[in-house]
RNA sequence: GGGGGCGUAGCUCAGUUGGUUAGAGCGCCGGCCUGUCACGCCGGAGGUCGCGGGUUCGAGUCCCGUCGCUCCCGCCA
C-alpha cells in the first residue's frame, strides 16, 4: 500500500509501519480496534484498511490527552500523532505486523464516537446472518469481510488488466433492456413514458455482446451485473457479476485458452493453487457417467459405473423392471468401509431428495457377495461386476436404479455424500476441468418438445436433420465441483438460426418478436463467434474458501432476495403506481408490512 | 411450489421427564491496576425464551398457526 498524502488526518498507514519508520513523527488515524487499560498506561490498537497499530497512551504526556484515552471504547475514531518507537525486545509482539514498533502518544484527536457495536468487530467467531447484515458496514470491518473485498478487487482487476493487455475493449450495455434469453424469469421495470410497458432487466449482456461482434469489435469483455428472478441458493443471487467476453473470428479452443491463460493470472494472484493449463477435457456424458453430475468434482476419485448390462436378467425384480422399462443401474465401490444400518439407511435419503427410491448396498466378497440380495444374483453376473468396479474382498458396493438422468444424479449425489464422509477430500488441493460437448436440447416437460440447454444461440455440432442427437459447440468451467462459468461458439448465419429455432418448434413470428434485431444484424455479415462468461462472485467465494456468495459480495440479499440493511423490498406508494398506471394487488402502501418488528 | 434445520441476554450458546426466582462464556457499566496485546482482578446491570393461539394446576420445553433466517429439491447455468 501506498503512504497516504500526509493531511490534518494522517500522513500513515497503520499496518504499513516498520522498523524502518522508527525515530519518525508519524500520524495515524482510525478505529479503535481493541483497548487495553491498565490504569497509568493505556494500549491502543488502532485499526485502518491496512491494518493495526499497536498505540501507547502515558498518564505524564498531559492529562487532557489521558483523559481521551480513557474514553476511547471500540470503535471510536481518532487521530493519532507522536513519535513512532521501537518496543523493547520483550514486548514484541510476532502475531502482529506492526509488533515490534508502537506510536507513543503524544497528540490525538476524537473524530467520532461509536455505540457498542452489536457483535464484536475484532472477532471473526459466527454471527447471525441477519444481524450481520443489518449492520453490513460494521461486518465488513471485519477481518474475513475485509479479505473478501481485497480479494474480490485484487481478481477483476488482475482478469482486466490481462484482457486489456489482449487488446479487449471493456463495452458497457443496458441495464434497462428487453428480455434476455437465458430462459429465467425476468426482473421488469415499469415504463413510465410508455405507460403498460416494461423493460427487463438483463439475465446476461448476451445479445449485446454478440451484436458487438457483429458491430466489429473484435474483442469485447465487461465486468457485468446480470439479474435473474428465480429462487437463491448458497451460490445464487437475484443480482450477481460475471466477467463477459465474446470474440470475433474463434473457435472453442482460442476462447479456452483465452480463459486458461486470464484465469490463471487470477488465480496466481491470490495464491491459489490450480494445475497449469492446458486443463483436462470432459465430455457430458461421460461426466454424468463417471460423476453423476454435469459440474464434476475431481478431487476425489469414487467413480461411478454403469452395470447394466451385467446385471440385465437377475432375479431381483427391483433392477429389472428398471431395465426393462429403459431404465439403468449406476454403482460405485465405496471401498473397506463399513456402515452401521442406520448409516446404510441414511443413504436412501440423499439418493430419494433426486428422485430416486434407494441405494442397494452390498458387500464384495471372494466366493461371492454378502447380504440379503445377493441371492438374486447369478455368479457370472456378480463376477462381471466385480471386474468392472474393481472389487475385492469387503468392499462396499453401492447401486441406484432408475431412468438414466434421476439415477446419474442420485447416484451423483451418493458419490458426493461419501467423498465427504470419508475424507477423500483436500481441502488444500483442487481439480480443475472443462466440461463439453454438451447435448444442443433437451426434453423440454412442459410442452413436450425440444428446448436449448444452453441458450439458442448456441452454434450446433452433428446431424441438424436429428436435433435430438445434437451436441452444442457449448464449454463449461468446473472447479472442485462449483460451475465457474461457460460459453459458446455462437451461430453466425440466419439459415443456421432458422433451423435451431424451428428445433425449438419458436415459429418465425415469435421469434421475431423475441430476437427481432438480433435476427436483423446476422443478415449483414456477423463474423464467426464465441465467448463466455465467469460467475464472479463464485470465483471469489472458491478463492477466499467461503460456502455462500454472500460473504463475498458487499450488500448480498438473504434467501428470500431481501435486504435487512435497506429494507428493500418496499411497497411503494400510491402515487408513484398512479405515474406507473400500475395498480397493486397487494394491500395499499401504507399498510404496515412484515411482522412490524 | 415442496422437504429439512434453526430462532433463549448485545454476541455465541446450554437449558434434563412440562415444575419454584431461565443459566454460562464473551461483551457492556462501575472500581482497582505503568508493558499489555483475547491484559488481569473485584463488583454490577442486562430476558416479550421470534410472534399468536391452544393443552395443562403449571409451557423456554408439548400441539396448531404464523413470521424470519438457512440448506436442499423443483426452478435457475
Amino acid at each position: 500500500m501506498r503512504r497516504p498524502s500526509a493531511n490534518e488526518y494522517r500522513d500513515s498507514w497503520c499496518g504499513e509501519l516498520g522498523e524502518a519508520e522508527v525515530g519518525q513523527q508519524v500520524r495515524v488515524a482510525g478505529w479503535v480496534h481493541r483497548r487495553r487499560d491498565h490504569g497509568g498506561l493505556i494500549f491502543i490498537d488502532l485499526r485502518d484498511r491496512s491494518g493495526l497499530l499497536q498505540l501507547v497512551f502515558h498518564p505524564d504526556r498531559g492529562a487532557e490527552l489521558f483523559a481521551l484515552a480513557e474514553a476511547l471504547r471500540p470503535e471510536h475514531v481518532i487521530s493519532a500523532s507522536g513519535a513512532l518507537i521501537e518496543r523493547g525486545a520483550a514486548n514484541v509482539n510476532a502475531e502482529m505486523a506492526t509488533g515490534a514498533v508502537e506510536l507513543e502518544v503524544a497528540d490525538a484527536e476524537a473524530l467520532a464516537h461509536s455505540k457498542t457495536p452489536p457483535f464484536a468487530i475484532d472477532d471473526d467467531g459466527p454471527v447471525d446472518e441477519t444481524t450481520r447484515l443489518r449492520y453490513r458496514w460494521l461486518d465488513l470491518r471485519r477481518a474475513a469481510m475485509q479479505q473478501s473485498m481485497i480479494t474480490r478487487a485484487l481478481i477483476t482487476q488482475t482478469l482486466r488488466d490481462q484482457l486489456v493487455e489482449r487488446d479487449f475493449l471493456e463495452i458497457e450495455t443496458p441495464i434497462l433492456t428487453k428480455s434476455t434469453p437465458e430462459g429465467a424469469r425476468d426482473f421488469l421495470v415499469p415504463s413510465r413514458m410508455n405507460p403498460g410497458d416494461w423493460y427487463a432487466l438483463p439475465q446476461s449482456p448476451q445479445l449485446f455482446k454478440q451484436l458487438l461482434m457483429m458491430a466489429g469489435y473484435e474483442r469485447y469483455f465487461q465486468i457485468a451485473r446480470c439479474f435473474r428472478d428465480e429462487d437463491l441458493r448458497a451460490d445464487r443471487q437475484p443480482e450477481f457479476t460475471q466477467l463477459d467476453i465474446e470474440m470475433a473470428f474463434v473457435a472453442e479452443d482460442d476462447v479456452i485458452e483465452l480463459s486458461e491463460a486470464t484465469l490463471t493470472a487470477a488465480f496466481e494472484a491470490t495464491g491459489f493453487a490450480l494445475a497449469p493449463a492446458p486443463w483436462p477435457r470432459l465430455s457430458y456424458d461421460e461426466a454424468m457417467l463417471r460423476f453423476g453430475s454435469d459440474r464434476p468434482d475431481l478431487r476425489f476419485g469414487l467413480e461411478i459405473s454403469d452395470v447394466s448390462e451385467q446385471l440385465r436378467g437377475s432375479q431381483f425384480k427391483i433392477f429389472e423392471s428398471v431395465l426393462s422399462g429403459g431404465g439403468v443401474v449406476r454403482a460405485l465401490n465405496a471401498g473397506q468401509r463399513q456402515l452401521s444400518r442406520s448409516e446404510l439407511d441414511g443413504l436412501n435419503e440423499i439418493v430419494q431428495v433426486h428422485g430416486a427410491q434407494a441405494v442397494a448396498p452390498i458387500v464384495a466378497g471372494d466366493g461371492g457377495w454378502s447380504g440379503n440380495l445377493a441371492k438374486f444374483f447369478s455368479a457370472e453376473q456378480i463376477n462381471a461386476v466385480n471386474v468392472q468396479l474393481g472389487a475385492v474382498d469387503g468392499d462396499l458396493l453401492c447401486f441406484v436404479a432408475d431412468s438414466e438422468p434421476v439415477a446419474a444424479a442420485a447416484i451423483g449425489a451418493l458419490r458426493l455424500d461419501l467423498g465427504q464422509r470419508f475424507g477423500l477430500i483436500n481441502e488444500a488441493e483442487h481439480a480443475v476441468c472443462w466440461v463439453v460437448d454438451f447435448p444442443m436440447f433437451e426434453a423440454d416437460a412442459e410442452s413436450g418438445g425440444l428446448t436449448a440447454l444452453h441458450h439458442p444461440f448456441t452454434a450446433p455440432q452433428g446431424d441438424l436433420d436429428d436435433p435430438a442427437s445434437l451436441r452444442s459447440r457449448a464449454y463449461d468451467l468446473v472447479v472442485d465441483g462449483v460451475e465457474l462459468g461457460g460459453g459458446s461458439i455462437r451461430i453466425n448465419t440466419p439459415e443456421l438460426q432458422s433451423r435451431v429455432f424451428e428445433a425449438i418448434g419458436l415459429d418465425p413470428a415469435e421469434a421475431q418478436a423475441r430476437f427481432g434485431f438480433l435476427l436483423d444484424a446476422l443478415q449483414y455479415g456477423a463474423p464467426p463467434h464465441g465467448g463466455i462468461a465467469f460467475g464472479i462472485d463464485r470465483i471469489v467465494a472458491l478463492i477466499c474458501g467461503r460456502e455462500s456468495i454472500r460473504d463475498v459480495i458487499a450488500f448480498p440479499k438473504t434467501a428470500s432476495g431481501s435486504d435487512p440493511l435497506t429494507g428493500a423490498p418496499a411497497p411503494a406508494d400510491a402515487r408513484q403506481l398512479r405515474e406507473l398506471a400500475i395498480k397493486s394487488l397487494a394491500p395499499p402502501s401504507d399498510a404496515t408490512c412484515g411482522d412490524g418488528s
